[in-house]
RNA sequence: GGUCUAGUGGUGUAGCGGUUAACAUGCCUCCCUGUCACGGAGGAGAUCGUGGGUUCGAUUCCCAUCUAGAUCGCCA
């Protein structure tokens, strides 16, 4: 078995006609046999790509046993084919072989290894998530990442930056998203959470004077997932002091062009700015894909004294849908509807332009002197279809924000390889929950732009903040804020959502101490390297491109974690499981 | 926690109130010297997710449940 250890002498995927002649010795796996009689051929398969060899009389006894996945041993000359295949760079030759062994045998696998990712569910690929990942595509995935991660740390080493490691093992924080708990051993009824993020080390680390930190970071939040979330993600996490917002943006947006050329080859990038309330007006959305256009129109102006009640004096918001007055039947519109009510909309309006006159259920709301508004400020066409909502201000942009969305996906108006980025700044700093308590939007410890201070007692909701997010063709990268540093507005931040001292001492005792000795002036941002992957790698499913995600369940299905653990592990750690299931 | 969708040989699908449960691929045996998703002949392999109900009869209809996905809530 010994000499099966050595090296080989070339990659699966590097012979070419040049190599003719040359006697080589090739490893990999059996990606696929064909049986012509006495004429067998296999291709062998590694990292690099896949070679032909030919196998004859001279191996016969071995080539026979050999089955799809088994890891093989074979030597031989490198000939020129007689017939070529054009689809594989190794095409020109192939291997004849003098010797060959087999390395290890297979199971028969539950899943066939080809690029065809639509041949297998995907709940036997995360089960047998190391076969999955032999597909080449996979490979490409996870090669990506490094390559973005790899892109990153030579951008910001460049700059100065100092990538810092971060504890796993932390304290709880009683706001945001569920805390992942590790029990103590050594202190029994004790726990560590594990971080939803790096912010407060990051924080401390500008105490500490490290200026600019970076970290490629793991991030846990245990909360429900979705299609673009996992409860253990990584951040490309980011902080600076004594800088500019501006000089933070362009450190940013220079190294999403760097990824982006380095990655894509793609040089023209472009990064505009939009404040959350424009966005939200135009939009409907905080993270709005502009790879197609088809703004919000505020048609409020024209029903202020219009008979309709539902009409009148409400906030009205339409799009219109070129062309698609015959795309969609009555059905398929009230399924629109329906998506509106989800998002608390009362309803939704729609006509149809047919030889410019209106059609459809909402036509007769629409007098003839509106009529004449309507067609100045919507500037509709034959054939458009025009939808709308009359409500309150944030229902009637949310809920045509998401009409927006479902009409742009059944026109496809977006392309794939297109990359609209958007700075959203000045995000409100505070906002009300469901139980009515103000609290702060991003964090507390975001600053505000202080021309609103005279707002914060009275009109909260006017208070913006020094927060911003970075989108991308409708995904949120990521956000990030100025900090507060100063002693008085960070009072004023924690006194208006109604923190006592006491408060704030048991929540952020140790972070708020920290910030009394000498903090200096600074901000970051924190990215979703996996959303930045999915975007480049053209997918809408975070899972393709983890090694080994979670299911939506939170479990893996390849080892089957979380798992009950054994009474004495809970003993050491003094727990007791009262509902075990 | 809510809503919607799906569960059928190893894998991917079809189907239907009464079928020998179909097809492809994979697997096994045999034939084949130019294949490359090789081809040809034959064969094995499925209690149709689970439990109840309706029915003379249920894989099919109904209810519950489990599992998976999408989504709302949630994700400061």
């Amino acid at each position: 078995m010994d000499n099966l250890c050595k090296n080989r002498t070339h990659n699966d995927g590097e012979l070419t006609i040049k190599n003719v002649g040359e006697t080589v010795e090739l490893k990999g796996w059996c990606a696929k046999k064909r049986n012509l009689g006495s004429l067998v051929f296999i291709d062998i398969r590694d990292k690099h790509g896949i070679t032909q060899l030919r196998c004859d009389e001279k191996t016969a006894s071995i080539s026979s046993s050999i089955r799809n996945e088994y890891v093989i041993y074979a030597k031989g000359v490198v000939v020129e084919r007689e017939s070529k295949n054009k689809n594989i760079p190794t095409g020109d030759i192939e291997v004849d072989v003098t010797e060959l062994k087999i390395i290890n045998t297979s199971e028969q696998p539950p899943i066939y290894i080809t690029d065809d990712v639509d041949a297998v569910s995907e709940n036997v690929r995360l089960k047998y998530r190391y076969l999955d990942l032999r597909r080449k595509s996979m490979q490409d995935i996870l090669k990506l990442r490094h390559n973005i991660t790899r892109s990153v740390r030579n951008y910001l080493d460049n700059l100065d930056f100092t990538e810092v490691e971060t504890p796993i093992l932390a304290k709880s924080t009683p706001e945001g998203a569920r805390d992942y708990l590790v029990p103590s051993r050594v202190h029994n009824g004790a726990f560590y959470a594990l971080p939803q993020s790096p912010q407060l080390f990051k924080q401390l680390l500008m105490v500490a004077g490290l200026e600019r930190y970076y970290q490629i970071a793991r991030c846990f939040r245990d909360e429900d997932l979705r299609a673009d979330r996992q409860p253990e993600f990584t951040q490309i996490d980011i902080e600076m002091s004594f800088v500019d917002l501006e000089t933070l943006y362009s450190v940013l947006e220079g190294m999403f062009r760097k990824i982006w050329k380095d990655i894509k080859g793609i040089d023209n990038l472009t990064f505009p700015r939009m404040t959350w309330n424009d966005c939200m007006n135009n939009y409907g959305s905080d993270k709005p894909d502009l790879r197609y256009d088809m703004k919000l129109i505020d048609i409020s102006s024209i029903f202020e004294d219009s008979d309709v009640e539902f009409l009148k004096g409400k906030v009205i918001k339409a799009i219109v849908a070129k062309n698609a007055a015959s795309l969609y039947t009555r059905k398929e519109i009230d399924g629109l509807a329906d998506l509106a009510k989800l998002f608390k909309a009362k309803g939704l309006c729609w006509v149809k332009v047919n030889n410019d006159t209106l059609e459809g259920a909402s036509a007769k709301l629409i007098t003839e002197k509106e009529r004449e508004l309507f067609k100045e400020k919507l500037n509709y066409e034959n054939g458009d279809l025009i939808l709308f909502v009359a409500d309150e201000w944030l229902n009637a942009v949310n809920a045509m924000g998401q009409i927006r969305i479902a009409v742009a996906k059944k026109l496809n108006l977006a392309k794939q390889d297109e990359y609209k980025f958007l700075w959203v700044t000045e995000f409100p700093m505070y906002e009300y929950t469901d139980d009515g308590k103000l609290q702060a939007m991003h964090h507390p410890f975001t600053a505000y732009i202080e021309d609103d201070e005279k707002y914060i007692q009275d009109e909260p909701l006017k208070v913006r903040s020094n927060a911003y997010d970075l989108v991308l063709n409708g995904y949120e990268l990521g956000s990030g804020s100025v900090r507060i540093y100063n002693q008085e507005m960070q009072k004023k931040v924690f006194e208006r959502i109604g923190l006592t001292d006491e408060d704030i001492n048991y929540k952020f005792g140790f972070f708020v101490e920290a910030l009394k000795y000498g903090t200096p002036p600074h901000m970051g941002m924190g990215f979703g390297l996996e959303r930045i992957a999915m975007i480049l790698a053209g997918t809408n499913n975070i899972r393709d491109v983890v090694a080994f995600p979670k299911i939506q369940s939170a479990t893996d299905l390849m080892n089957e974690c979380p798992s009950s653990v054994d009474d004495d592990a809970l003993a050491l750690l003094g727990i007791k499981v009262v509902n075990k299931e």
